[in-house]
DNA sequence: CTGTTAGCGCGTTCAC
DNA sequence: GTGAACGCGCTAACAG
C-alpha cells in the first residue's frame, strides 16, 4: 500500500530508473515506445515523484519561506497574499513561520528552514542585524524586511516609517490641529519606534507638545489607550496611531465616548489595510501597498536565488503615501454620511513616492 | 563556503556521524566528553541539520499543508492564523497552497505535496469527492473541508451552510421582512450552493418569493449586485448575502444610494469575519469561529498523522451561530449611533450549536 | 558507549 | 538510446 517509487515504475515499465527520470523531467532523449511504457506505468501505479527526495538530489526545494512576528491583523494576511501570488507565478511553494517575538525564536525558525527552502523573506521587527546575521550562516538567500536597523550588507526592503509618520503629523498640523496625541506600537519594535521618532520630529518644529499613549499594534490596545486618555480628562484634537488597527480601536473608543471624529478629534492610521476604508468615518492613513510589497519581496528573492550575488546589498526604501479620508477632513459633512460611503472617495489626496537607494 | 554537513562535524570532532546524530537528537547515550567535542564542532562549523535530508530518512517532514481556493478576504487569513497556532503548538511547519479554482489545479497541488508534508487540510469547495479521492493516492492523511458533497469515507469537517442560511432567513422573516433578496456566491461553489438552497428552503414555507442576485464572494460583487438591483427599481426590505464580504459591499451600496439600513433594508452576512463588527451598522451574520476552525482542523490532522486509522471517516458538522447586530435590528436607534459602537453589543443574540455526527 | 553501513527516493554522470 | 552506479545528508540498525 505504500506509494510507488521511481524504481517501481522502472520495474513495471521494464526500463531503468534513469529512463523514467528522463521521461518525467523531459530531459534527454527517449524513444517513443519506451516513453509510452513509462507513462503507462506511471499512471497505473499512480506514481507521484517524491519532492523531498528530489530536493535532496537537486538541492532545490522550489519553496520559499517567510518568517513573521505574528499573523494578527490584516497587515500580514495581505502580505502573505501578495507573496503567494508571486510564489505561485514562479512555481514555488510558500512556507510560513510566525509568532517569533524575539530574536532567539526568529533565529531558531530561520535555522529550522535549512533544507526546506531555497530562500527566505524575513520580517523581524525586533531583531537587530547582528543577531540576525549570526543565524544566517549557510548560503541561503535572504531578503530582509526588518524595518529599521537594516544590515547594509544584505538585500532588503524597508518602509520609511519616519517619513511616513512625519507626513501624518504634518497633515494634521496643516488641518490646524494643535494637540496631537500618538498611540505607539510595542516598545522594542523597530517599525513602531521609527514611527514614534517621526511623530516627535515633526512635532519638534511646531511647538506642539508630544503626548504618547502606549499601544501594541492591536485594535484593543488602541481602544484602551483612547478610553483611558478620555477618562483622564485629556482632550486632544487629533490622534496619530502607529498602525491602522489601533486607529480603528481609537475610532471606536471615540464613538463610544460620544466624541465626534473628525470634528472634535481627527484620526490618522498607518498601513492602509483593507478595513481602513470600510470603517466610518473612513480612515486617513499612510498607504503601503501591502500585497504589492509581498509580491515584490518574493520577486526579489527569486532574483537572489537565481543569481545569488547579483543584487547583493541592494537596500530598497519604500515611502508610504498619505491617503486622506473622512477621519481627518476639515469638511464635517464627510462624517458618517451616506454620501461619503463610496469606497474610493473622490477627494483622496495622494502624496509620496517610491524611491530606490 | 558550502554549509557544513554532519560528516564535516564528525570529522572535526573526530567521532562518527552516528555519534553526532545521537548528540543532536538526544537519543541513545553518549559520553560527556564526546558530547562536548561534538557540540563544539557544531557551533564552530555553524552546523545546522538539513531537514530535507532528515525527512527523507525518517519519512517525517514535520510539516502540514493546506490547500485553499484563494487568499482573498478575511476568511482564509483567519483560517490560516488558526492553523498556524495549532501547527506551531505541535512543532509543525505550515505550507500553504492557494488559488486552486478547479478540481484539476487542486489535484495537481495535492500531488505536488508528496514528500513535503505529513498531512493535508484540503479546502476545495469546487471539488467533488470523486475527483479528489483520485488525487489522494498515497497514504497521506487528509482532512477534508470541502463544504458540501463530503466523502463519507474520509475524515472531514463541514459547515452546515444550509442550516445557517435558513437561520438567517428565518431571522429576517421574524423581523417582519417580506421581500428578502439573496446575493449568492459563485456558481459551482458547494458552500455557496448550500447557502442558496437554505435560503430557498426557508422561503418556501413562507410564501415569500425568492430573488437571487449573482455574486462571487467578493465585496465588489456584493456592491455591484445591490447597485444594479436598486437601479432596476427593485426595493427589497432585506438582503441575505452568502458571505460577509458581499454583505459589506451591499451595505456600502445601500449607503451610497441613500437607503437606510436596517430601517429600510436589513442585511445579513455569513462567516463573521473580523470586519463584520467594525462596519456601521455592524453586520448581523452567521458566526463561524474561523480561527478556531483552522486550529481544530490541524489538531484533528495531527491526530490522523499519529494514528492514521483511528478516527477514519469521522465527519464533523459545524452549525454556524446567528449573531444579531445593527444591520438587522428592529430598533432604529441602533443604527450608526455612538452608543452601538462597542465591539460587543450587549444585545447580541446567539443561536445554534456545534454538533458532532 | 561508539563506529560501520545500509537505505530513504531521486537525479545524474558515465560507460555500454 | 539506455542502464548501472554513485551521491545528496541524515537516521537507524547492527556490530564491535
Amino acid at each position: 500500500m505504500k506509494p510507488a517509487t521511481i524504481r517501481d515504475v522502472a520495474r513495471h515499465a521494464d526500463v531503468s530508473v534513469a529512463s523514467v527520470s528522463r521521461v518525467l523531467n523531459g530531459v534527454g532523449v527517449v524513444n517513443e515506445p519506451t516513453r509510452q511504457r513509462v507513462l503507462q506505468a506511471v499512471d497505473l501505479l499512480k506514481y507521484v515523484p517524491h519532492s523531498g527526495a528530489r530536493s535532496l538530489s537537486t538541492s532545490r526545494t522550489d519553496t520559499v519561506g517567510v518568517i513573521l512576528p505574528d499573523l494578527f491583523g490584516e497587515f500580514f494576511s495581505e502580505l502573505i497574499r501578495g507573496m503567494d501570488v508571486a510564489a505561485r507565478a514562479h512555481g514555488l511553494h510558500l512556507i510560513v513561520s510566525s509568532s517569533h517575538d524575539d530574536a532567539d525564536e526568529a533565529s531558531a525558525a530561520i535555522r529550522s528552514m535549512r533544507g526546506r527552502v531555497d530562500g527566505l523573506v524575513v520580517l523581524s521587527p525586533y531583531l537587530n542585524a547582528a543577531s540576525l546575521t549570526a543565524s544566517l550562516a549557510g548560503r541561503t538567500p535572504v531578503l530582509l524586511m526588518n524595518g529599521g536597523a537594516m544590515d547594509a550588507a544584505r538585500p532588503s526592503i524597508v518602509i520609511d516609517n519616519r517619513a511616513g509618520a512625519m507626513t501624518a503629523v504634518e497633515h494634521l498640523l496643516g488641518l490646524g490641529r494643535r494637540r496631537i496625541a500618538h498611540i505607539s506600537g510595542p516598545s522594542g519594535n523597530l517599525e513602531a519606534e521609527a514611527r514614534l521618532a517621526g511623530y516627535a520630529e515633526a512635532l519638534a518644529g511646531s511647538g506642539v507638545v508630544a503626548q504618547v499613549l502606549d499601544g501594541d499594534f492591536t485594535q484593543g490596545s488602541g481602544h484602551r489607550a483612547v478610553t483611558r486618555m478620555l477618562a483622564s480628562g485629556e482632550r486632544p484634537d487629533a490622534i496619530f496611531a502607529a498602525n491602522d488597527m489601533m486607529a480603528v480601536g481609537a475610532l471606536l473608543a471615540l464613538q463610544e465616548a460620544g466624541v465626534r471624529c473628525p470634528e472634535e478629534v481627527a484620526v490618522v492610521g498607518f498601513d492602509d489595510v483593507p478595513i481602513a476604508e470600510l470603517v466610518r468615518p473612513a480612515l486617513t492613513t499612510l498607504r503601503i501597498d501591502i500585497a504589492g510589497l509581498g509580491k515584490h519581496a518574493v520577486e526579489r528573492l527569486v532574483g537572489l536565488i537565481q543569481a545569488p550575488d547579483s543584487e547583493e546589498a541592494n537596500n530598497e526604501i519604500l515611502r508610504p503615501t498619505l491617503v486622506v479620508r473622512g477621519s481627518s477632513t476639515a469638511d464635517a459633512s464627510a462624517h458618517s454620511s451616506p454620501a461619503e460611503a463610496k469606497p474610493t472617495a473622490p477627494g483622496e489626496i495622494l502624496m509620496g513616492e517610491i524611491q530606490d537607494v
